[in-house]
DNA sequence: GTCTATACATCGATAGAC
DNA sequence: GTCTATCGATGTATAGAC
């Protein structure tokens, strides 16, 4: 078996367009196959389990945008730019996947603990060995560039000015008037407001 | 048939935990029917089929956490003291029960955008016409209470502070050393780690 | 490697006794 | 109202021809 033959190919893509807006519990082998071009038994030869290719679903998805988020880290030493270009990557990655995170979240919180291994994993990848969003947080307070805060308290809060309008756009747009996700306009605007709102609260 | 007998409620409950837990694809009727202590057809007799069930169970839940929203919104007219009782209210709804807004961002998204009348069925009940939310903004800028911000930039800020850290608690706390969601002094925490982060962005 | 046909399991839903 | 038993549909997975 080649590695990573044309078939193949083309599954893993159908399999990550069902998987993401289905979840693992609504996909249908039938309707990965009918995306892919091809028949049900040949899911089977190629992934042996819905099971094994979700896994492998699951597992490209969530690096992807794991090696996104480490690549940022060491762009700039400036720590307010370094805020800018997080939003900016983070936001042109995540929308146009746009179930993605609305499925990672979904779908970790009903996996074994172990599977944050590929935090983990990840991390090593590029050469960490401690989480390197607080290392980097924890930087720029020693070098004085942000007052101290609590950088767990820190995260959570830039991470769901991030993620939570993409992942509740569905809603939104509904009861927040005017609202367009995929406007040309949308990502500049969300970085400005967000660096707006929270810079005061975080510079020395 | 009467209107809320024993055995609906207890259906109810059961059906609730599942769904939530497992969500709709995923849930089974014949767990829901265990977790209530009765067989499977009985399900059937007081809810006809598992789509009308689902729906009572999203609807129930749907609105618990909208109402809950709405009610702060005029509890008091300081608008930083109104930050600080939404953050705190809006936990103290949402931790206990672990997978609500999981389940709801989850679900909403797959739904039809006519579901999305249960926000504007909700704001009438409470005698709103419009949303209530950003009306009480506006009318902090307009009291120079706080400086012009763009309202829908604020709320989907805002609004992802509170809920992400809550929905991704299954992997924030393997990532995010020492957090723990459902420690007693975690709100208190949380509520002065947002409002310091946010306030310093929003005076006047 | 790719197909058709089919086995096997499971789930939602109903029939019918009590 | 509540139960047991079972039907019918659908989904995953495999057997076997090409």
């Amino acid at each position: 078996m080649e590695f990573n033959s044309d078939t193949e190919q083309k599954i893993m893509r159908a399999a990550t367009e069902v998987f993401l807006e289905k979840g693992k519990d609504g996909a249908r082998m039938q309707e990965i196959a009918n995306r892919a071009g091809i028949n049900k038994a040949l899911l089977h030869y190629y992934f042996r389990s819905k099971d094994k290719l979700f896994e492998q679903v699951f597992r490209q998805e969530f690096k992807f945008i794991l090696s996104n988020i480490v690549q940022v880290l060491s762009v700039t030493d400036d720590f307010k730019e370094f805020l800018r270009q997080f939003v900016r990557n983070y936001l042109q990655a995540i929308i146009p996947r746009r179930n993605l995170m609305r499925f990672i979240i979904w779908e970790i919180a009903k996996m074994q603990p172990n599977l944050v291994q590929y935090f983990f994993e990840t991390f090593r990848e590029h050469g960490y060995t401690e989480n390197p969003v607080i290392l980097r947080i924890k930087k720029a307070i020693d070098e004085g560039q942000i007052k101290p805060v609590d950088p767990v308290q820190f995260i959570m809060s830039f991470l769901g000015m991030c993620i939570f309008p993409v992942m509740a756009a569905p809603i939104l747009q509904h009861i927040l008037y005017h609202l367009d996700i995929n406007d040309a306009d949308f990502i500049e605007q969300r970085v400005e407001a967000i660096l707006d709102l929270v810079w005061n609260g975080i510079k020395p």
